[in-house]
DNA sequence: TTCATATAATAAACAACGTTCATAAAAGGA
DNA sequence: TCCTTTTATGAACGTTGTTTATTATATGAA
């Protein structure tokens, strides 16, 4: 009984097609044009068929942000031949900023935007954005191991550091840092990290070898 | 000529009851709710009216955010009893974050909306959000004048600590935060709040010689 | 093959939205 | 009074996402 399954395997093709429009529009036109009627006109159906795959427009949205997370993972991979864990840590940070920056809109559906998150929710489950994660807060465990942070819960760590570079470039990307000059930003961002960076060597580098009560 | 007078006094009052009506849906039914049909309805204009006194709906949402600003100012406000600047920087977090999270429709206003930020941008100038800018930055300038901060880039630093709050708060209102159970978010947000701060004094504090009582 | 049924696709409509424009009403100045 | 400027609007335009009734197609059984 082979035809239920070359149903099913249809079913995927077809998904796959919608999807593969979908970031098709998105990467070239940018998000705003990607919408049902688009996607619908590119590959030659009408907006009702999507529906028949999709259960709304969120369904695409958050399957589009998964290839985000791909990306931003394969430049977390980069970091892993940097053996201190604190200066790993250091260029997570950086990295982090830079695929921000140079993909705002991948970055957006990702952390920003409100459609992707609902499904997120509702699905009490987010594969993509949990691998990321769990990366990061390794590097902040071995941080801690190392003696080079202080052992409090790590969740919290983790968090502290992610939040802050996602607040960065949510600032940016959403354009909410009109009170620095545009030429001064980049400068501004790389000393924001630097600073927070820098109070944990200043902390714990030096104190550790020298006076420790 | 008292009549140019008395129509720019009309004129005044009838944005004031567009912005009032905006307020009133925006603070009854949530931000979705805020359409220009429906705040038209809700006066008893036609829709086409309020585009003679505001050029497009961002306008009107521009308008609206300043007064999520006022409330904001004014818990800053609150901190200056504070005399040590690093425990009022503390504080300063708390009160932001917790503004951010009893408001979450004006934060996501003030700071992540797509359409106020593009006005931001357009009108080269914030001031609403200004004022609440140089209240933090007077507070890290006194941490470096105090000895408690290194003294660094002053805008650096002070962005440093305002996008870790801000991405605190983002990555909550926009439901990124999936893999912390509900029940312990709260003290995951307090815990990175305090990490953060906790790292500084470390750093500083004891090496200033200053203990707390 | 033939026929009923399940599946796939669509055209058209619905209900919103922001925005514009020609037109009508009112107010002001002469 | 007459003319001009201001103020207001109804109706329309061009978008959305989504639903529904209808048609075409493919399938399984007779």
């Amino acid at each position: 009984m082979g035809i239920t399954e070359r149903k099913e395997r249809e079913r995927e093709q077809m998904r796959g097609l919608i999807l593969k429009t979908a970031m098709r529009l998105f990467l070239r036109e940018g998000f705003d044009k990607v919408t049902i009627r688009k996607i619908a006109e590119e590959i030659e159906y009408s907006p009702a068929t999507i529906y028949l795959y999709f259960k709304d427009k969120n369904e695409v949205l958050f399957a589009l942000h998964t290839e985000g997370f791909e990306e931003l993972y394969r430049r977390q991979l980069t970091i892993s031949s940097v053996n201190d864990p604190l200066k790993r840590l250091h260029r997570h940070g950086e990295v982090y900023l830079s695929f921000a920056l140079e993909n705002p809109e991948y970055y957006d559906l990702m952390f920003i935007m409100r459609g992707p998150g609902e499904k997120i929710v509702e699905e009490k489950e987010w594969g993509a954005g949990l691998r990321s994660y769990e990366f990061l807060r390794t590097n902040v465990r071995e941080c801690m191991e190392a003696g080079l942070l202080p052992r409090v819960n790590l969740d919290a760590a983790t968090f502290s550091f992610w939040s802050q570079v996602h607040g960065i470039a949510a600032l940016i990307i959403r354009e909410r840092c009109v009170m620095f000059p545009k030429e001064h930003l980049s400068a501004i961002v790389n000393g924001a990290l630097d600073f927070r960076m820098g109070l944990i060597m200043k902390g714990n580098g030096p104190m550790n070898g020298k006076r420790r009560k």
